[in-house]
DNA sequence: GTCAATGCATTTGTCCGAGTAAATGCGCCC
DNA sequence: GGGCGCATTTACTCGGACAAATGCATTGAC
């Protein structure tokens, strides 16, 4: 936990601050939602029972139903109340909310959409950042791959340099949606690294795979560039798909087949 | 204007329903903030004073910020104040966020950004709805194209029928975080249409185009489908170029050369 | 003179209670 | 039986008060 803190909806800042009432408000109701605690099309009890349940006032619950408003997981009328709305309307790819589906073991088909969308933006990303990159992107990409190297992905450090990695080829692509994909693909490569490490299952070496994608950058070769991202990610995508394989496996069979 | 409507944020809803407060403010500040109207890192006047000279109440206006926080525009702190945060962090494809953007005239970077990535999305969110197309996805794709060709783009239903095919393409993709880009694509749809028209630019039946491409999926053929989308958005990007070129041209010199 | 601890002022955060407006469902009237 | 007005439920708005947190200046010690 603990995670990069800025928006709202988190639950505690990183610098020790503790939580507003209406984030953690937020955060717990949002993750419920996000899980299927409360269906889709279900209203919750109303403003004051709710907020009396939860010990907190109504402004602050208030506030909280703002956020999740704002990020599409609820509606509210009046007479109505506030209802769960259907999941094609949730913003999916706004951090907190797939954080929230992040925050409890998420959904098998979410993981492979996170792929596919990996395999679909980041390859284009590399491309364009080939011929648009400015010297500071290249810097920051070899500094994210030099902690990478020295940290591993075992480390917490190790898995930010993974992820500054990846920020910086969207950033570099110089394209603004493309860059606001950064948090969504950071929690997707994030899931990844954690959830195999958990597996136990590290097999093959990521580093040389980056540093054909940064050298592809750095020479101003979009095509390479893409190739190496495409096989980069779908080398990630194939160790997770194992690592899912056995993680399914365990449960059920313990110890014989 | 008169959008969508669905999350928060919107000014008034689609049934003559009468905007609440927090949404019109949270609306208004939105648009003076994506406008530059408040530069990033500069902070609001506090709370009392602000919703007093707003006219309303401190409640509201608390909750018009939840929402722009919760949207990554602003962040707030005790004794700092509310605060403009770097457009880097703002949730660009929120719904709101982007509308926000393009309610006055947008950045033409913005624009390019928005085709780059309509031009990585859409032809492999074809190739993996033709795939995995059901045949409901075929008949909602049939039924908009229908509309599209029954009323033209000249109008609002032709319009709508457009962006209802791009989303039942996305939705065909049966890939979550790729149909949450729905309303980001969507946007991009509605103000290439728009813009076009005003500079009285549509040199190209878009139909052949777009029944290329439901018929690539109906078929079944990933690759024919990718093609096909990439095509029909092509199109659509160099016809919005040579309307920008005209756009900027009018002003400058309005009769010689 | 430099640095650390501390008190203070400012701003957001939280709480409370009351009253308003809107949307739904019911009963009434036609 | 269908359309219309009314009552009820709910969110929405308001105003005021207190608490908590934080940046800053002051003060003190070394």
């Amino acid at each position: 936990m603990a995670a990069t803190d800025k928006t709202e909806g988190r639950p505690r800042r990183r610098t020790g601050n503790p939580a507003r009432i209406h984030g953690t408000i937020a955060h717990d109701l949002g993750i419920a939602i996000v899980s299927g605690q409360y269906a889709p099309g279900e209203t919750l009890p109303n403003e004051i029972d709710f907020s009396e349940r939860l010990k907190v006032s109504r402004s602050a619950y208030r506030e909280a139903v703002r956020i999740l408003s704002a990020k599409g997981l609820v509606e509210s009328r009046p007479k109505t109340g506030t209802r769960v709305t259907q999941p094609t309307r949730w913003n999916l790819l706004d951090p907190d909310v797939l954080a929230w589906y992040f925050a409890s073991e998420p959904d098998p088909k979410l993981i492979d959409g996170l792929f596919e969308l990996r395999m679909i933006i980041e390859p284009a990303a590399a491309a364009l950042a080939a011929e648009r990159r400015e010297p500071h992107h290249l810097t920051i990409m070899r500094e994210a791959l030099m902690n990478m190297e020295k940290h591993t992905l075992n480390s917490e450090a190790g898995q930010s340099a993974d992820r500054a990695f990846h920020d910086a080829v969207l950033d570099a692509s110089c394209n603004m949606p493309l860059r606001s994909l950064a948090s969504t693909i950071g929690a997707g490569v994030r899931w990844t690294t954690v959830y195999k490490a958990r597996k136990d299952e590290l097999p093959r070496d990521p580093m040389p795979d980056h540093w054909r994608v940064f050298d592809a950058i750095a020479a101003g070769g979009p095509e390479a560039a893409r190739s190496a991202m495409a096989e980069l990610v779908g080398a990630a995508l194939r160790d997770t798909a194992r690592a899912l394989r056995r993680g399914q496996k365990q449960p059920e069979t313990p110890d014989a087949g």
